[in-house]
DNA sequence: CATAATGGTTGGTAATACAAACCATGTCAA
DNA sequence: TTGACATGGTTTGTATTACCAACCATTATG
């Protein structure tokens, strides 16, 4: 019988895995697991400072002195809102998305080894479970209706 | 279709939504995530401080400065091996198995609305597919001892 | 027995993170 | 309209995390 704390498990160690993967990665680049966080929200939408604050659960200080780093490494640039004086809006530069691209790909290719331990119907599966477990998902677990592949 | 894409995404979103969750649990006790982790690996046994290290994918030096600081909050303790008389025993105190408790018991009741959406079936599944995910599928070589691997 | 290897600690530096204080800009109310 | 308050960011100060290099003590090896 599984039971939630067997869940518990699971998801805790799988979440260091994948931490320490992300960690290495980071590092063969000079990037800490924050900074990825970073590129990776400002790959495809610019942020206001708070924005980006909030959304990694960071104080906006913190935000600052991150944004600071980065954009002295030529990352990313700090602009104006027209429609307000005080906003910061944050926003990659070309060697940034570069910089992004290319941990990306160096992402996908560490964790290959893992993804590829499982066949197609277990991807599916997988993925549609992450999905409920960060509620990505708006479906109920009562009904056990058929998936909804596409 | 489920990409080896997809897998990716959903196994790093997940990450950071179980490592918020613990981090915010963690910081409730005034503990980093890598204390926990210290933590819950000397929940049932004792290790010397490289093990630690090497386990954490650490520098020994921080492993140090994690044990020193640990230690002054009365957590837990340096012994020394009767056999070789360089290596330093780490294990918890009481208050610190206490701590480990009571930090458990708050993340099995963060994780709880989690876990509460999948059905027993989805459950079963989940760990299975994270077990294989986490090379933990049948045929794993060696259980958590004296391992010398690097 | 001299030398090398191993296990930890110490010292130095940078990054991360928070809190408190601060400044500039906007908003609201009397 | 002006004073008070709110909001958005930055700055400053402190603790922690983390690395590396250098260093002791102890053990192993030639």
């Amino acid at each position: 019988m599984t039971t939630a704390d067997d869940v518990m498990d699971a998801l805790v160690r799988t979440a260091f895995e994948v931490a320490g993967v992300l960690t290495r990665i980071g590092g063969e680049h000079d990037m800490s697991l924050t900074q990825l966080r970073v590129l990776g929200i400002l790959r495809d939408r610019r942020a206001r400072v708070t924005e980006l604050a909030a959304y990694l659960g960071l104080d906006k200080s913190t935000m600052s002195g991150l944004i600071d780093r980065a954009q002295r490494r030529g990352l990313l640039t700090r602009g104006k809102n027209p429609e307000d004086g005080r906003v910061v809006e944050v926003y990659m530069t070309p060697a940034g998305h570069e910089l992004a691209g290319r941990v990306e790909d160096d992402i996908r290719r560490a964790l290959a080894p893992v993804t590829d331990r499982l066949d197609q119907e277990q991807r599916d599966r997988l993925v549609e479970l992450l999905d409920i477990v960060s509620a990505r998902s708006p479906r109920t677990p009562a009904a056990p209706g058929p998936t909804t592949a596409s």
